[in-house]
DNA sequence: GTCTGTTTGAAACATACGTTTGAAGGTCTG
DNA sequence: CAGACCTTCAAACGTATGTTTCAAACAGAC
């Protein structure tokens, strides 16, 4: 039971701080002394530090993509024949998100925190290895989200999919610090999963949203359409 | 006239490298050899590496927030006493960027890369540094938001503002590697004013969106609407 | 031309990093 | 009990980092 007890702590240790901090920025011997376990533990156990970072992911993205796998298959089969909406296909990634067995309460957000790490800093061996590893079910969620919106050009569709995964990995991996902020400000309090609720509409009405603007609004101070 | 070379020099190459590897994984020896300088330049005209890139940020930003200044005067006088719109702000502000004198073709993405960088890095230093030298053209920014939106609530404004400043941040940091990954699949070229011209209807329409979902859709297949 | 202050240069500084080593400790099989 | 294996540990390795040092080169003023 201990080298598995070693391995778990280095884990959710490199996890926390990775959230907190980044990949460059947290050093082995933060995470190992963090988890109060030895240096040459991490080497040990996982072999690199990039091989740690690609564990983290696998912890979480593993069942994760499971259970999107199975999410999907369920609304596939209630829409029998029709193509799932947008609005439900965005659900069924976020309703698969919220719904994870989580190890602690702030689980779901340094999961999302994670993966806006690993899109945002340059780590070229991590896309590498979330790319050939995960492809079949960001795959599948992209041929949803192309049958979903059947108006838009694949030109259009490309760049308001990545205005959806910005807003959503940029919100997500800082929702603790937003949530903080919001209660000092307004004194409201907030979950995860109603920012998610708040964050689908947003996404659904920009994917929808009125053909690319090739001129701004004229001078006169009215706007056009 | 030397030593404003060797400044500029340093400016240049750290900049650009910046934008590519983000700041933790840019050393100041790839800065120095790529501008040809020596080492110790960077500590002699700046003081540190901190210092450095708060120099790279203000170089370009203290001219955009003077643009962006103007630009909002001048919006406001057009639209004399009625509150600009949503449309407008948000080109008013796209526009400033797009129209800054660049020192290269590459300038805007750089900057926005940057921008980006700044947001997502989590180094302390730099939003402190941001916070306190630019939060007026940013909260006049967030003024002219709140007035085109009166009909949102308090909370659901802060958060639609957060997914806006994420799409952004998120789609610029990448937007050289977007692009490049949008032309290899589609065989399509672009430019980041083009980006602009579609991410900006994108956020109109998610801030205008119709009210937080509550309820994901019903398990029936048809939308609640 | 010489002097003064500024800028460059090569080298070294101390520190931190990821990784490796080899011995010590522990556990389970035979 | 002995032996084989897995795991831990303290220490060291080599390398890279940001920063400092101090002498040399240079500028413009007198």
């Amino acid at each position: 039971m201990a080298q598995s007890d070693t391995v778990d702590r280095i884990l959710d240790a490199a996890e926390e701080l990775f959230a907190e901090r980044g990949f460059s920025e947290t050093s082995l011997r933060m995470i190992t002394s963090k988890a109060k376990v030895n240096l040459a533990a991490v080497n040990y156990h996982f072999g690199s530090k990039n091989a740690l970072i690609h564990a983290v992911f696998a912890r979480f993205l593993t069942p994760f993509s499971a259970t999107l796998d199975t999410a999907f298959d369920e609304l596939e089969e209630r829409c029998d024949g029709q193509p799932p909406t947008l609005n439900q296909t965005l659900w069924a990634l976020t309703e698969s998100a919220v719904r994870m067995p989580q190890r602690n309460e702030k689980g779901i957000s340094i999961f999302m925190r994670l993966l806006g790490l690993a899109y945002t800093q340059s780590q070229g061996h991590l896309r590498k290895f979330l790319e050939q590893e995960y492809s079949e079910p960001f795959g599948r969620f992209m041929r949803l989200l192309k049958e979903a919106t059947p108006e838009l050009s694949s030109v259009d569709r490309y760049w308001r999919i990545q205005f959806m995964l910005g807003a959503t990995a940029f919100t997500m991996s800082s929702s603790d610090a937003l949530i903080d902020i919001l209660e000092n400000k307004l004194g409201v309090e907030t979950t995860v999963q109603e920012i998610a609720a708040r964050l689908v509409p947003f996404l659904a009405a920009g994917m929808k949203a009125p053909d690319k603007m090739l001129v701004p609004p004229t001078a006169s101070g009215v706007s056009v359409a």
